[in-house]
DNA sequence: TTCTCTGATTAACATATGTAAAGTGGCTTT
DNA sequence: AAAGCCACTTTACATATGTTAATCAGAGAA
């Protein structure tokens, strides 16, 4: 993906930048391939690293007591991530991101570009912002736990988001949506059926 | 409650805030007090208001489809609060905020003290703290939903927010918990009995 | 005291999901 | 072509929770 690319996505996503604040991101941040299944941030270690998805999905998980992975996030394109423990608590990170398809990211230095930000308030307004995209994110996902079954969790992900289904196995997006992947079989093949 | 246990208060959730940056801040907020059951944001409405809880606790709830009351958050003392999708989108709020006992706020103007925030780089921390503090309540929510039983959400949340529990009535934290207050009771039973 | 309201508890029943295991199909490797 | 791998499906069974309804308990109010 060239550099060109790489900065038309960035204003279509941040439209409040202009081109120098583009042009200064981008010279902050390195330009990343991964194919499927590369992890980027590992378990386990302090992770500074946030990155911006230019195409592709990442996941995140962690590990429970059982030995399962647990995903916690699934990261579409144009979205900004990183390990929210390390990244705010400076303390080794509980999560794996990994790729589930080929992935372009640029990757950045959190603190570096946040310093960045604290001078300039259009470039803050990138972290305000992912941040609150987030929130979002976040809180639509517990209000779908509290209030609705997993088959209407299903119904309601697959209006919202169809991309993970199209981007992610399903074992994925089920472990996402906190049921088993024999729980989703069922609920697609019921569904089919109606 | 006095401006100077106010700003006392607001100096030890926000460390990093000079003595003139607490002054600023409470020369833009007002202080209300509400009995228990009281709303301070009304579903419907578009809201610009955020609140920092300086004593009690407030709930904030929606009504899902078939009428019944869900509970999305649970705010204690300390921490920041607003209706996400009204600040962030300017559009009506989904979302009900009420005291679940009697409660001390700081109301102020979202965007007034946000743009604040845009001169004065610990000003603007206010509300990246109040993000991540909310991103991370809402992980940990995400990741009891979806690695957990409600018997054991219950034990995570008796253990890390017990204050959940003397302060809001079961039925609250049962809806919080994403459980029925039928449930909850046969849960504490159970292990009262173990 | 009695009535009312609200929250919490208990009981009875139905059912969707979890679990464990076996089976299917596609794809790759040898 | 055979073996291996992986995602997905299907089956069978157990059980915790949801649902509905009745009951209990405490706080006020009349």
């Amino acid at each position: 993906m060239t550099l060109e690319e790489q900065a038309a996505i960035l204003r279509l996503s941040f439209p409040f930048l202009v081109k120098e604040d583009v042009e200064v991101f981008l010279s902050f941040a390195d330009y990343q391939v991964l194919q499927n299944k590369e992890s980027l941030i590992q378990a386990g270690k302090i992770s500074r690293k946030a990155f911006f998805i230019l195409k592709g999905m990442m996941r995140g998980f962690f590990i429970n007591e059982k030995g399962e992975e647990k995903n916690i996030f699934l990261r579409p394109e144009h979205t900004i991530t990183g390990a929210p423990d390390s990244l705010f608590n400076q303390s080794p990170t509980k999560y794996t991101f990994e790729s589930v398809t080929e992935t372009h990211l640029l990757v950045f230095d959190y603190e570096e570009v946040l310093t960045l930000g604290y001078e300039n308030s259009r470039i803050i307004q990138i972290f305000l912002r992912s941040y609150q995209e987030n929130i979002q994110t976040l809180i639509y996902r517990v209000e779908s736990m509290i209030d609705k079954a997993p088959e209407q969790r299903y119904e309601a992900l697959l209006e919202r988001s169809p991309q993970f289904f199209e981007t992610a196995y399903n074992k994925h997006v089920a472990n996402y949506l906190g049921i088993t992947p024999v729980s989703l079989s069922r609920i697609i093949k019921r569904r089919s059926e109606a």
